[in-house]
DNA sequence: CATCTCAGTTCGTATTGCAGACCTATGGCG
DNA sequence: CGCCATAGGTCTGCAATACGAACTGAGATG
């Protein structure tokens, strides 16, 4: 991205920026940057569907997953079903939908970053969650890639409004 | 992540999850996700530098700004810098450092599900705002590879806790 | 000197978050 | 059948945060 101490950069300041919700990550973050969203979404990630494992996992108030629940599952990210296990009553449960599964992603991404910048990292100190391809194990990691399947760094790429 | 109808991940209830802070996503979570938060950061992505311009194009109250712009700095994302323009007055401006640049890529792949999922996509409506190749111009995504490069898809991944 | 811009802070009100108690439906059990 | 436990919430009252508007202060500009 390249911003750093770039004089140029500093003079751009007239650059026109995007109403917030006209541009995907906009409208991600009205709909996602809210207290405990993320995090609630995180548990779905992790498996974790039913209500009370969620209240108690994250310790929010159960007011506020409530909403949260609620509001994800207007949105199309969750899907509430029930399910009954034999010998046991129905219960409900919260599913990703594909949208939500998408979501994976981007929280893969903040994990990753989340995981070089704020832990104090002792040398090879192994990160307390992370993702491996299904089938052999290895450890995987969110890039930039061209349409071509070439990976491309982070300083050499940039942003384009209005394409 | 095929979390779809799968009944065996209904089964996994038990499947123990990770107190917020001790994951890398649960602690950028708390960092990020509180109202503006991602918004400001995508301003500053943007190449928006200013105080008064970040409060213009998003419209948010200056004590909000004030508030995640403090936050943001103490976190080490952003950098407060005074700069004068020859022939005007200094300003300040804050910049992303390292670590916010990095920010980049959550905030990529953030932006192309919002693209995705939460727009009525007629056909072959371009996205607002998109990533390219610097020295080609041809377009990016964001996705996950093998550290040797090797581009997997989501569905072939999963979260591995305690590695 | 009066005015303008930038970068905030201060103020009073309105919304949202919070902990804890309460409620309702379902199923298991004696 | 009556009783209890559990899941999945809602209700209540208090605290923290967000909000818009006005104010402050410093440095150009006319």
């Amino acid at each position: 991205m390249a911003y750093s101490d770039n004089p140029e950069h500093s003079a751009a300041q007239a650059r026109a920026s995007l109403p917030a919700d006209e541009c995907g990550m906009g409208r991600a973050a009205l709909l996602l940057g809210e207290k405990w969203t993320l995090l609630v979404v995180r548990e779905a990630l992790y498996g974790v569907t039913r209500f009370d494992a969620m209240q108690a996992n994250l310790g929010l108030p159960r007011t506020v997953l409530s909403d949260r629940l609620k509001r994800l599952t207007e949105a199309g990210v969750l899907r509430k079903r029930l399910y009954k296990e034999p010998g046991a009553r129905a219960r409900h449960q919260y599913v990703l939908t594909p949208m939500g599964v998408d979501l994976a992603l981007p929280l893969i991404a903040l994990m990753q970053w989340g995981e070089k910048h704020l832990f104090d990292n002792t040398p090879d100190a192994s990160p307390a969650a992370s993702i491996v391809e299904r089938a052999t194990g290895a450890p995987l990691r969110a890039g930039l890639a061209r349409e071509d399947g070439k990976p491309v760094a982070l300083r050499d790429a940039q942003f384009r409004i209005n394409g």
